[in-house]
This record gives C-alpha cells, sequence and structure tokens, in this order.
DNA sequence: GTCTATAAGGGGATAGAC
DNA sequence: GTCTATCCCCTTATAGAC
C-alpha cells in the first residue's frame, strides 16, 4: 500500500507500463502467434520469435519470464477473440435463419482474419488441450449450453427441423475453421498458393446455403 | 547379386526381415502414432516411444535409424488408409444419395477407429504440411479431381444442387475429422470423458442427413 | 531496458562390447 | 539384436555488467 502511494507520487503519470514495455509485449504477441502456429509448442523457440520480433531473446525474457507464460497469453488472447463470436444469442429481433447465417459468416470471417490464431487454438486442442482444458470447461460451456437451447426452442416452435443441436455447433465449427487450420491442404486441392477473397466468399455462401437448408431453414436458392 | 545369392544359399528362407523384426517395426510404428498424435513431431521423444514400445532407445534406434524416418513411415501408413477412403468412384451402380452417404459414414468411421492417426495427420496439415506437402499433390489431387467430376455430373444431370464441388469435400473432410482431431474438445462439450459408440453414430446420422439434404439429395426424414 | 556470458538439462544419434 | 557409455548440439533460463 505505502508502496504504491511512493510509486504514483514519484513518477507522476498515470500508466505503471511503460510505452516501450506496451509496444514490445504487443509486438512479441503478434509474432508469436504466427510462429506457434506454423511450429507448434514445442518447435518453437525463443530464438526464433524474438529474431522475429527484432530483439534479443534475452531481452525478450525481460518482457515474458519464460516460453510457457508467454504462450498462455497467446491462447488467452485467442480464446476471448474465439468466445466472443460464439454467442448466437446476442442479436436481438433477428429471425434463426439470419442469426445462424450472420455466426456461420462471422465465423468464416475468423478464420479469414486471424488464422495463426486459429492454427495454435487447432494444435493445443489436437494435444488434449493440456493448457486449454480447464479455460474451455469453464467459459466455452456456459456460452454453448445458451446457444443449444436457443436452438432448441426453434425446433420447439417448429422452426427448424429436430436436429442435434450440439452436432450442428461442432459442424459449423470444423467446416468454418478449416479455412484457417487446413489451409495448406485447400491450396493444395484448388492448386493456389494462396486462399484469396473470393475464396472465402465462395466457402461462406455455400455453407451457409448447405447448412441452413440442411436443417430446414431455408429451400433451395 | 552375388550377395544376393549368398544371402538366399545360406539363409534357405523366403523372408530377409527377421520375425523378430516385423513385430519390433510394428510395434514401434503403433504406438509413435498414439505419441506423436498427442505431442505432435517436437513433442515427441525417442525414450518416450521406445518405453511405450518396451526396449530402448538405443535399441529402437536399430530398427529405425532416425525420428524423421519413423515420422515419415507413420504419415505414409496414415495417408495411405487416408487415401483408400476417398475414392467415391468406386461404388458402381449406387444412386448418389448413397455413394454420399457412405463416404460420409465411412469417413466418420475412419475417426473413430483410427482417430490417432488423424491427429498426426492434422498436425502435420496445421503445420503447414512440410514432410507431407508433396504426397498431398502427388496422390490426393487426381483422387479428388475424379470424385470432383463425379459430382459435376450429378449436377449436369440435375439429381443435385448446383454446388461447388471441392468446397462440398472440404466440409465433409472437416466435420468428419473434427470427431478425431478436436475430440478433447467435443468431450469437454459433451460433458464425457470419452466418446462413444453411440455418439459416432448420433454424429454420422446427422452428418448424412444434413448434408445431403442441404444439397438437394434428400427431403426432410 | 539491453547486453555478454554461462549455467543446466534435454534429447537425438553413434561407437563398440557382447 | 541388445546393451553400456558417451558425444554433442540445441534450447531454456539466469547472473550480472552497463
Amino acid at each position: 500500500m505505502t508502496k504504491d502511494l511512493i510509486t504514483k507520487s514519484k513518477v507522476e503519470r498515470p500508466r505503471r507500463r511503460s510505452r516501450i514495455r506496451e509496444a514490445h509485449e504487443a509486438k512479441i504477441l503478434s509474432v508469436s502467434e504466427d510462429i506457434f502456429a506454423q511450429f507448434g509448442y514445442n518447435g518453437t523457440t525463443l530464438d526464433s520469435i524474438a529474431e522475429s520480433a527484432g530483439m534479443s531473446k534475452q531481452n525478450m525474457l525481460y518482457y515474458f519470464p519464460s516460453k510457457e507464460v508467454l504462450y498462455l497469453r497467446v491462447l488467452a488472447k485467442i480464446l476471448d477473440l474465439w468466445l466472443e463470436k460464439l454467442v448466437l444469442l446476442d442479436q436481438e429481433g433477428e429471425d434463426p435463419a439470419t442469426m445462424l447465417e450472420n455466426y456461420i459468416r462471422g465465423k468464416i470471417e475468423l478464420s479469414r482474419l486471424h488464422s495463426s490464431g486459429s492454427k495454435v487454438f487447432a494444435n493445443e486442442i489436437i494435444n488434449g488441450a493440456p493448457y486449454l482444458k480447464s479455460h474451455l470447461q469453464s467459459k466455452l460451456t456456459p456460452i454453448l449450453e445458451a446457444d443449444v437451447g436457443l436452438v432448441r426452442s426453434w425446433i420447439a416452435d417448429s422452426k427448424m427441423d429436430s436436429v442435434d443441436p450440439y452436432h450442428l455447433f461442432f459442424v459449423i465449427w470444423s467446416s468454418t475453421q478449416t479455412y484457417a487450420d487446413f489451409s495448406t491442404q485447400i491450396q493444395v486441392c484448388l492448386k493456389k498458393d494462396q486462399l484469396d477473397n473470393e475464396d472465402f466468399q465462395v466457402a461462406s455462401d455455400f455453407l451457409a446455403q448447405m447448412i441452413l437448408k440442411g436443417i430446414g431453414l431455408r429451400g433451395s436458392l
């Protein structure tokens, strides 16, 4: 307590985190995401991250005390971004078809804009989610339960086919994330070096149409 | 040449690979698959594989000269199993709906029975397929092209909706493989310790129904 | 905050006896 | 084919000067 007061009176500024610290931490987090995505946790070396961030490894360890701490920060950042998009409920007054279509298109957009983050997340889950499992249980499950309840109410109101809501979400998650996680395979199949905006457009049009029609929310176009 | 003759005359048996070699190689390959699946290439130690296989690391290196060679053998084994199931064409005389349904159910079955293999494969692709890319280009693409051509012919004959065949296969692959690759996440969502046969049954029923209906191959049940 | 130096340990791979 | 012993590099992390 006394310590806080002293610190404050001594420096005269509201921020206790220096500008350079903010910038360096942000830079490190950003390049870490790309490198963890490409090489996985164990395949990533602190040296490679430091080099991409333009500083020495020792200097980087001044900002993040260990590789594990850095990885956890990267994971947390991604998870928050993800969970934000998973909430189906916060679209007041829309009909089921529109809400689900927005959900699907939003997830594809996440794959397009945050493909590295998606890959880090995917690596973590495939390997049994050693760092993430408890967070998934505490944060993902409640959101999913709410969304599942909403779908159940639509089914009860005969607005759509009677399908298993959980598996509906699983197919939406997997089919949208594949455009990030498995982009290498998709590029090989489409014989392209990179997926462009049009590829993502075609993917989201197709997925929205097929899924909505598949659960009785839409006829043929 | 001379050497071959000598060897043959000396040992009097048709196999040049001893029984014990066969058994040990098979054991090593089998446990490697599980361990690579859980820890990824870099996270896997030769010690852990050797221990699971019941031999010393040095002994294991007698059968597989390096970690990389072992990994490539594991990958090759999985890829062959995969490609076998990807052929849509070899079902003479079936209608499109039945063929696609068999394809979907076959892929789910692969996820159920070879979940470790699927995870190794997924890890490899997410990380940019450094070892697998050329094989994908040479072996996967031709099979996919044939399947795509078949779907196009169905569309031309107005047997199904006019959808992009590539993206149709992408959604089938991703939504079926997710039950292997992302099993941890699915277990968390379903609040189960393991996915059982019934979960896979529900999943394949749901996916077959939703996808077929979604592309105009089936009405509501 | 950044640098040089270095500790400490892990893990892939080889040599050679048996 | 299997074992003991060992090499050697890579990588994380710390110590301490500036």
